[in-house]
DNA sequence: AAAGTATATAAGTATATTCTTATATACTTA
DNA sequence: TAAGTATATAAGAATATACTTATATACTTT
């Protein structure tokens, strides 16, 4: 029991460790929290470099670790390619942040009662 | 109002970036698993070092980086330094955290009810 | 088919990360 | 006080990241 959790744990924190590094870079955020906002809902490659100030193959090099994260989808349409959340994807990487943070702070909340009820010894 | 909107994502990509390199390695990220389950509440260096596989000074700058990120809080005692959860940050994170995804997720939704039912045009 | 536009990839550079070994600092105990 | 233990820091090496410029590929339009 206590080897699967062991396991899962391991197995979790590969995956959280290639998903946080994708997420760890104030370009990406950015893009990431305009891609939420009113004004763009798919972006392409020469849009994000126009909006981000960067170069275009600097931000077709961002998008594709967005990509491969599964942050992103990308969809082929003519000329473009359309970027968007890869929706199903993010519920996923929700689920396992969830899972972490509610690991610790359940452990927080075990260690406060234990002090303000002591064990006897 | 969508400039404040604007501003505040600024900031908090800066926080979410620091945040998220923090996290974005396995053995920082093994090491709160093991945190959070019963085998231990407080870490000294010396039993991460030897918990990991990790030498002395590589377990001494894993948390440090932690502790720099709020993540963990030292308390000295005596001869130890004992390294524990920052409850009150990692609630803090975890809101930036949430709304973060919460932002994606919502345009997710969106998105997807503008297909169910397209504009007229 | 040729020219133009959008994107990706390659290769190089500067910087950051993660480890290593060696050493310094702080505390405890004999 | 001296020796032992715990931790931190310094300095260096190997690798990863994030950019750059140059070029290749794919599609569209004339």
């Amino acid at each position: 029991m206590l080897r699967i959790k062991s396991d899962y744990c391991c197995d979790l924190s590969e995956e959280l460790e290639e998903l946080f590094k994708a997420l760890s870079n104030v370009n990406r955020l950015l893009l990431i929290y305009k891609m939420t906002s009113g004004e763009v809902e798919k972006v392409t490659v020469t849009q994000l470099a126009r909006m981000m100030g960067l170069t275009q193959p600097a931000a077709s090099q961002h998008l594709k670790i967005l990509k491969t994260a599964k942050i992103l989808s990308a969809e082929k349409r003519g000329n473009y390619i359309y970027y968007t959340f890869n929706k199903t994807q993010m519920i996923n990487h929700k689920e396992k942040i969830d899972f972490l943070f509610g690991c610790v702070l359940s452990k927080c909340n075990k260690i406060e009662k234990g002090k303000k009820a002591p064990k006897h010894h």
